[in-house]
DNA sequence: GAACATTAGTAACTGTATGTAAAACTTATG
DNA sequence: CATAAGTTTTACATACAGTTACTAATGTTC
């Protein structure tokens, strides 16, 4: 399984708790984006995926009720943690019934909460379709997904296009030894491996562009001249 | 929605609260099951179909922590509920992280308790059967009715056009699979595919403005060079 | 090691496919 | 017949794949 990390929109009005609460997740490991109405709120489940939300009951603009209602009316399956500051009996059952999948009466402590969290995020992963170790492929301090082509490093994430991804895939796959020209056209080009043509070399040397430091003197990529080229990588997977 | 009964597994030695849970669970609808040990439940969780067992941490035999670590190493999503009679903090956590669902604390209130049921059962409903009404799909934060063309999401509604409507009907059908412009344009437009246009192009372009957070990169509606387009859920990374 | 031959690196160019804003056209409606 | 909504074409921008041409590195021969 992919150990991405997981967003959580935190909808919080109270600054002091929002800033303590932000500091404690984000060295949990969770990547925190905060916004302090329930407008905002909508409007970032619009921009961007989370995969929890962490909702005060009372909020400025417009209620977490209210909120998770509109959730609930298009995306019955949303995760929602829901605060509330009233510990009064009433207010949390009204949460549940909104469509929060927890709720915490605050004051609350940290451990219980993580654990809540860690509760919603599990049973959320039942209905996402994992992500299948065989298309990921890590090294130095980026990965790539062979099947979608994405790639995310220190730098950032891009995109390979679809032949780039296989000349990858096709030299990954036999790491530590020599892969031909004349196998790479057939594969990845489906050509008659008899062809005259500098494709691949071009590609060779787009990758290194991609993925080498110094893509002059390559260090995960290299020539083996006569012959081909080679995916080396003394670490891992 | 299936108007079934739910089967509840009660695991309560203490035979007063077990009575009074029994009539109350049994006068919401519930079909309730007792024992009063845990290795009767893991029995009788052999022998018949739960939608929910409610567990008491202190039980005669094997206690309930145990019974849910047990269920847990073979089914991940089985729905447990637990009872805790201290309220300390430790037991609270320790419950959540042997994989309870959720938990409630003696003495509890009733309401309270039928809240949490109906919210476990909700939850759990979403696996076994999502809804799939014929016209309308549920995707990320939205729905589209493909009858009326009307779409909802967390940002409001608004309508789709006929054609619109058809090409990601069309898309929808065939999830997963790549759609050549060619069978769009006869199934949506009774065109000879033959004909040299733009159009298809066009409504894909208008519909990713509509579904996709960042039009430019799609995640849902895909290109597939020279082929056509294809539509994806299951959107990991 | 000088001269030449072979192989590899890569920038630049070409052709084709796709994205999309805007113009042009079509149809329905009052 | 004017208007608006929906559709389609046009035109241009961009992206991808593949070739060419030149440069650099390596190997061979004398």
């Amino acid at each position: 399984m992919m150990a991405e990390i997981n967003k959580i929109l935190l909808v919080e009005d109270d600054p002091h708790l929002a800033k303590g609460l932000r500091f404690n997740l984000e060295r949990e490991g969770y990547e925190i984006f905060l916004v302090d109405n329930g407008l905002s709120a909508l409007d970032q489940l619009r921009e961007k995926d989370f995969d929890l939300i962490i909702l005060d009951l009372m909020l400025p603009k417009m209620g977490g009720l209210e909120v998770a209602r509109t959730i609930r009316e298009t995306n019955i399956r949303f995760p929602i943690l829901m605060l509330t500051a009233k510990s009064s009996k009433k207010d949390r059952e009204i949460g549940l019934e909104a469509g929060a999948d927890d709720y915490l009466t605050k004051p609350f402590h940290l451990p219980e909460l993580l654990l809540r969290i860690k509760g919603i995020l599990r049973r959320s992963q039942w209905y996402k379709e994992p992500v299948h170790d065989q298309d990921i492929f890590r090294f130095a301090t980026m990965w790539i997904n062979f099947r979608t082509g994405k790639v995310k490093g220190v730098g950032g994430e891009f995109y390979l296009t679809t032949k780039e991804a296989l000349v990858m895939k096709l030299l990954v796959e036999k790491k530590g030894h020599v892969v031909s020209r004349e196998e790479l056209l057939e594969k990845v080009w489906g050509y008659d491996p008899q062809t005259e043509t500098r494709t691949v070399d071009n590609f060779i040397s787009r990758l290194r562009k991609y993925f080498e430091k110094r893509p002059q003197e390559p260090v995960y990529i290299l020539t083996v001249r006569e012959k081909g080229y080679q995916f080396v990588s003394s670490s891992d997977n």
